[in-house]
DNA sequence: AAGTGGTCTAGACCACTTG
DNA sequence: AAGTGGTCTAGACCACTTG
């Protein structure tokens, strides 16, 4: 499989501005630069630079030089996405770290979240997103055992929890909740903050067919993440 | 000012789709079929449907036709509400308070967010939103002279900027951004809350056709407001 | 085999910003 | 005046799904 070239010059940029060689607010290569560079027509170069602006990675200036965008990370409301791979198409490096992956007695809210009975037993999961190395996501998870028995076997920091979840169970349908929370304690220590930072948090429950498979509490430093949207009225 | 060959097909397609010709899941004409109707080059009623895709309205399907998106995917989240409606649908009391309303010469973060020269001069509305007496919202608006040039002249005490606009010039497309913010000193008092005390803000640019019309900044006690939505996939 | 969308070329003219 | 991004053309080859 090769690569198209047009992604081959995105990546390049993305890498350039991951590694800092481009760093906020620079001037980006013009597209006849990079045409040239990279011995594609103009049209190719175009389009390379026409994505990263769609994802707010450049801003493109007409009768000027495009700029990097400021950092500040972006992420769908619209879609269901994967951390690791919303991090990836910025072009970071993402880790996952599994704090803790446990068998618990379900409280009266999470049972509620999940549609079982409050004598139920669920499964628990807590693990930090971190991008380029910065705590950018406490996901605290709890999961059905009847839609994942083998949750408790599985390694959280090889493979997401969503990976694992939408391979074993295809999602048909999710509920979000967006808040505004001070972190607590834990949260402040997981995320590195202090007890004055807000953050942004979403509660995510999700289902496969008419089962719900889990309830997801994802908390975000306010300073490191938004949610972002596009709608189009008919 | 003319219309570029690839909006007037977008257009007439947006067109067809809301007037019901093309219906959910319907058969949209083919890139060269576009391209002989409209005497464009292939690449331009490319573009079109292109644009169509990456807005979720239709659904591209390589080696076969394209179709027209389910519109569950479409309408799913944030619908853009009047917090009014919102209020009066959980029964409760809602009144706005007009505290400015005034002409201002562009920021350069206005000017860009609403897509103007930054030598321009915009109109800037600053209302309370209460529910049941309680501040729920603080509303910051800048209006785009050329698309609401009446905006002045209203009495947002009783009627909402958002009823008010959406009268002028229906919207057509919205964009929002939500993170999670603490107050600085008059969202303290204009909300009635303490300098540490979470707020989320919503920031939204809504269009009508293809003209920018507002640019919107929502800031909400953390503890009074959440954003809901629910997703079906298809 | 015919049609579709995905990628790509080597040109062109334009509006805009900058020296 | 030179460079930039925005739009557009008329071709091309490819991978893919359909009859």
């Amino acid at each position: 499989m090769t690569v198209s070239k047009y992604l081959q010059i995105k990546n390049f940029l993305l890498q350039q501005i991951e590694q800092g060689v481009l760093p906020e607010f620079a001037l980006v290569p013009s597209e006849n630069e990079l045409a040239s560079k990279f011995s594609v027509s103009r049209m190719t170069a175009r389009r390379a630079l026409q994505e990263l602006a769609e994802q707010g990675i450049v801003v493109r200036n007409q009768g000027s030089r495009s700029t990097v965008a400021s950092i500040k990370s972006q992420s769908s409301l619209l879609e269901i996405r994967n951390i690791a791979d919303e991090i990836a198409d910025r072009g970071h490096q993402h880790k996952a770290q599994c704090v803790s992956l446990v068998e618990m007695q379900a409280t009266p809210q999470v049972a509620n979240n999940l549609g079982i009975p409050e004598t139920s037993v669920v499964f628990q999961s807590l693990v930090i997103h971190r991008e380029n190395g910065m705590p950018i996501q406490v996901e605290e998870r709890f999961v059905n055992p009847i839609a994942a028995p083998q949750y408790l076997q599985q390694d959280f920091n090889s493979i997401t929890t969503h990976d694992y979840l939408t391979e074993i169970a295809p999602l048909t349908e999710a509920e979000h909740l967006v808040e505004a929370v001070l972190p607590d304690a834990l949260l402040q220590t997981l995320l590195a903050i202090s007890q004055h930072q807000p953050c942004l948090r979403v509660s995510r429950r999700t289902w496969a067919k008419k089962q719900m498979v889990s309830y997801a509490v994802l908390t975000h430093p306010g300073n490191q993440y938004r949610l972002g949207g596009h709608l189009t009225f008919t």
